[in-house]
RNA sequence: GGCGAUGUAGCUCAGCGGGAGAGCCCCUGCCUUACACGCAGGUUGUCGCAGGUUCAAACCCUGCCGUCGUCACCA
């Protein structure tokens, strides 16, 4: 990268040098340095020029580990947005940061402890604590440098962690608030309970999964000796034998004929011997099973509500690590639940209670963490009551304050939230925030306060003792938009960068995440926090597969970086990107923006070269030929497609626009005309095609600098003329007088002749040393005749040919020649002798087949009154256009198959 | 079971009311004064199936089939 002193030396030095790039493309030369530059110089940070400010919250990744490809597609999509809206002149601020994840990290700590032998409870709550922040400060520099290398151009100067002084301050300020709005509240509940972390957990903390099981058929003697059915028992189904223990009745559904006469009859749980009434209750299906249910109101979510109604006791049969506790008879104490089920189905057997046992699979509660199934478990635990700021969030959304893209995933968002329910946010962890809670150990007082208590509120001892329990880390992260920008104090950062702009984030955590930052920013700073919430999609493996480490088709960012760069990795991420769809990737993909960062570096280098000896001067519109127009027009018309799909989340739009851009329109076409003309050696027509050559890629670095973001800039500063860094340059705008519809229609013209003229040369095989003689007739006089005139050199070089005659008279003797036609012209080459008649009839004939079904099509629409009356007046215009079109190839085909033939 | 997405060239996907597209792959020539990570040319499709709406449907509607995702307390 060349200081800029260098290149203002460039600039004023008058006639130019050749400015020489390194023959091979090689991001890890400059990526780098230039990231350092840029951090050097400040310019991730807001500049305030009096626009909009564009603000994005970076989602924090886990410290539990390092940066996965979703990491990578998330940030680099962000990274795109951000630099388009900094380059449009917006202030722009991106946040970065990380996230505690509490009970994640808590596993990793607990995993290495493990492995040492050890439990959290042997290093006892502090130094566990130590060993966790050591793990979290090792894994947020990893992630940090990943950042980094992938190129995000975050403002490093305000990244926050969750469990930082100040934002530990606005969970502790945000749960005292909820309890004073009593909205948070403590209270014994059956709550989703994983014996192995040792906590309890949300609803959606919990992934169900069809696990294989049995049912168990048990039967359950009357007390008092009835006989029902010719029984003296009845038959009760169960998945889980081992909570009978826990049982306090069996149901029956009111309304089940069946049953109606045994409901207040008691029965003798067998094991225990202890006696248990049927009720009724109407959540019990009649079809299922036997239409009786054991009910275990401290081991089941709907026996609890059942319970509940009917005023029953709810009796708890295992213990916080999921081992049956001193309720059970004393042979299962102590045993895991799982091993117990079966040595109670066992006890069954033998007792002649057990009727029958059936493979049965359904859907179990599994710890999103851990993976071990979840035991429903009666605890005292804080909950947020969500109802009231569940409301909210739908109103916002239903008023058009939050967007999302794409608008389908709106349905998820609106549904849970619907059916909301309360929040379990107590963990029985070590790591995360502290819940701000002192119990008097004197009067029982809860003390709710921000600040510690030393002093009970109620009766002044000072015997007292925190809360245990730690937050779930979502009661952290709900808040990340406002508290990293220094919520609850009123910091000149909440006042100008919130609301922030846009969420770009993965559709699996709308639920933990996006819904519940909209809840808690609604009820504390009564805004939305954020307009856009751009959802994207997953990245997969070729086979659709989601990348894990198990399967071990994981794609490491960094690896990519380090064999394709950066830059390559961001352009093919958001070539593939198209909105709404998960990405499908292997390490080959990333070829596609290799390949591109390559052409763009080699087109470069070639113009550089020839600046030797040019003096770089004005462009200026009037002096521009018809090429320069049509290829301002192109860029132009870029710019705009560029602009609208960035603006609208297209980022493969986005992409494919500026990949067909320069690749096609500028490298294919522009330079290669481009070449002929410096060969003029008219020095004043040379430094005025060199100079837009060098207005054309400075603007287009501009253009492309969002998506490839290195090597734009590594290039910016070899180009004369260029000041700064273009991540600070503006972006290119679209402007009404480079528009050129002419001239663009005569250069597509031009290209399709020359397309001709090619595809005759590649089907006869033609050496490259021979020229073909052409004659090309135009249909027309006018001026795409004179266009083409004008240029005979240059479709004499582009299409290989020799001498060229440009007969718009229809009278040029074209005997023998091998034809070939396209929209208002006929070329003929002379090339009888190394024509393959065999091969190029067919071709013709399907050529000619196509325009005859083509005609035909538009036959029938022309012919159809209901079209002619019915269709926009264009769309039945165009039909004629077309079929005079097909006419015009028929006839064309038709003749050009007589002349093969007469070969 | 509810909801949603998706089915377009061998692969990955754009297009979403008026002439079937891209990239990769494949085939044929070319090391043409940047790029072989290249240049030029070419092949490839009952746009899942069946109905309907419309002058016109890959595109809108309905049903079906396939795939995937999500939510859901049925013992």
């Amino acid at each position: 990268m060349l200081r800029i002193a260098e290149r203002v030396a460039f600039r004023v030095g008058g006639v130019m040098k050749s400015i020489e790039l390194e023959k091979v493309y090689n991001p890890k030369e400059f990526e780098g340095k230039i990231y350092s530059a840029w951090v050097d110089s400040g310019c991730f940070k807001p500049v305030d020029k009096g626009g909009e400010p564009f603000t994005v919250v970076m989602p924090p990744p886990n410290v539990t580990g390092i940066l996965h490809m979703g990491h990578a597609l998330n940030n680099m999509l962000q990274d795109t947005l951000i630099r388009y809206h900094r380059m449009t002149g917006r202030p722009t601020l991106w946040v970065p940061g990380t996230d505690h994840a509490g009970i994640a990290t808590q596993n990793v700590v607990e995993r290495q402890l493990a492995r040492e032998g050890l439990k959290r409870q042997d290093l006892g709550r502090e130094k566990f604590l130590e060993r966790t922040w050591e793990v979290k400060e090792r894994h947020h520099d990893i992630i940090v440098k990943q950042l980094k290398t992938i190129g995000c151009s975050c403002d490093w100067s305000r990244e926050r962690f969750t469990m930082d002084e100040g934002l530990s301050r606005a969970v502790k300020e945000t749960f005292v608030t909820l309890y004073n709005r009593g909205l948070v509240y403590k209270g014994e509940y059956l709550v989703n309970y994983c014996p192995h972390c040792g906590t309890a957990l949300a609803d959606d903390e919990v992934e169900h999964q069809t696990d294989a099981g049995h049912l168990w058929h048990v039967n359950y003697p009357f007390a008092d000796g009835t006989v029902f059915n010719g029984k003296n028992y009845i038959t009760v189904a169960t998945t889980r034998p081992e909570t009978m223990f826990g049982d306090v009745a069996v149901a029956v559904n009111p309304d089940d004929e069946r049953y109606k006469s045994i409901v207040g009859k008691k029965l003798i749980l067998p094991l225990v011997n202890r006696e248990i009434p049927i009720i009724a209750d109407s959540f019990v299906g009649i079809e299922f099973g036997t239409g009786m249910v054991k009910i275990t109101p401290a081991h089941d979510p709907n026996d609890w509500e059942c319970g509940k109604r009917h005023g029953l006791e709810a009796i708890n049969i295992l213990n916080p690590d999921g081992t049956l506790n001193d309720v059970c008879p004393t042979e299962f104490r102590g045993l895991p639940a799982e091993e117990a089920r079966f040595r109670v189905a066992d006890a069954l057997s033998d007792g002649g209670f057990l009727l029958k046992t059936e493979d049965y699979t359904h859907e179990v509660g599994h710890c999103y963490r851990c993976g071990t199934t979840v035991e429903p478990y009666l605890s005292k635990q804080w909950f947020v009551k969500m109802k009231p700021l569940a409301e909210k969030a739908l109103s916002a959304w239903r008023a058009g304050e939050v967007r999302f893209y794409p608008k389908r995933w709106e349905n998820t968002y609106s549904s849970w939230l619907e059916n909301i329910r309360d929040w379990c946010i107590s963990r029985q962890l070590w790591w995360g925030h502290r819940i701000p809670v002192w119990y008097c150990q004197k009067c029982g007082h809860m003390n709710v306060s921000v600040d510690e208590v030393h002093e009970c509120e109620s009766c002044g001892s000072t015997d007292l003792k925190q809360d245990p329990d730690v937050l779930d880390t979502w009661f952290s992260s709900w808040l990340w938009p406002f508290s990293t920008l220094g919520w609850p104090d009123e910091t000149s950062d909440m006042k100008r960068f919130f609301p922030t702009s846009a969420l770009v984030t993965a559709y699996d955590i709308i639920f933990f995440w996006v819904s519940r930052m909209i809840m808690a920013s609604l009820e504390f700073t009564g805004k939305a926090p954020f307009r856009d919430i751009y959802i994207t999609g997953l990245v997969r493996d070729k086979q659709g597969r989601k990348m894990s480490k198990s399967l071990g088709n994981g794609i490491d960012p960094i690896e990519v970086v380090e064999l394709y760069g950066s830059d390559a990795m961001k352009f093919t991420l958001c070539y593939l990107a198209a909105q709404g769809q998960d990405v499908l990737i292997d390490m080959d993909s990333f070829r596609l923006g290799s390949r591109f960062a390559n052409k763009i570096w080699n087109a470069t280098r070639f113009l550089l070269m020839n600046l030797e000896g040019r003096n770089l001067v004005p462009v200026e519109r009037e002096s521009l030929s018809v090429f320069d127009k049509w290829i301002y027009d192109s860029l132009n018309r870029n710019i705009m497609t560029v602009r609208h799909a960035v603006e609208n989340y297209k980022f493969n739009e986005a992409a494919a626009a500026i990949y067909d851009f320069f690749w096609n329109d500028f490298c294919d076409w522009y330079v290669e005309i481009a070449k002929q003309r410096l060969r003029s050696g008219d020095d004043a027509e040379c430094d005025r095609l060199a100079s837009i050559l060098m207005d054309i890629l400075r603007e287009s670095m501009a253009m492309m600098h969002p998506f490839l973001s290195f090597v734009t800039e590594e290039i910016w500063s070899r180009l004369p003329g260029t000041e700064g860094f273009v991540i600070s340059s503006s972006y290119p705008v679209w402007r009404e007088e480079r528009e050129a519809p002419a001239e663009r229609s005569l250069v597509e013209s031009l290209q399709s002749i020359v397309r001709s003229v090619r595809g005759i040369r590649a089907e006869m095989g033609l050496p490259a040393d021979v020229k073909m003689r052409l004659v090309v007739r135009l249909d027309r006089k006018g001026e795409v005749a004179e266009f083409v005139k004008s240029n005979k050199n240059l479709l004499g070089t582009l299409a290989g040919s020799g001498e060229i005659l440009v007969d718009d008279e229809g009278t040029a003797d074209v005997a023998g020649a091998f034809p070939a036609s396209g929209a208002g012209y006929e070329v003929f080459a002379f090339v009888r002798d190394v024509v393959n008649v065999e091969k190029e009839i067919p071709r013709l004939e399907k050529e000619l087949k196509k325009a005859e079904d083509d005609l035909a099509a538009t036959l029938r629409k022309l012919s159809n009154p209901a079209f002619l009356s019915g269709a926009k007046a264009e769309a039945v215009e165009k039909e004629r256009r077309k079929q005079a079109e097909f006419e015009e190839k028929i006839s064309k085909a038709r003749a050009h198959i007589e002349v093969l033939k007469s070969f």
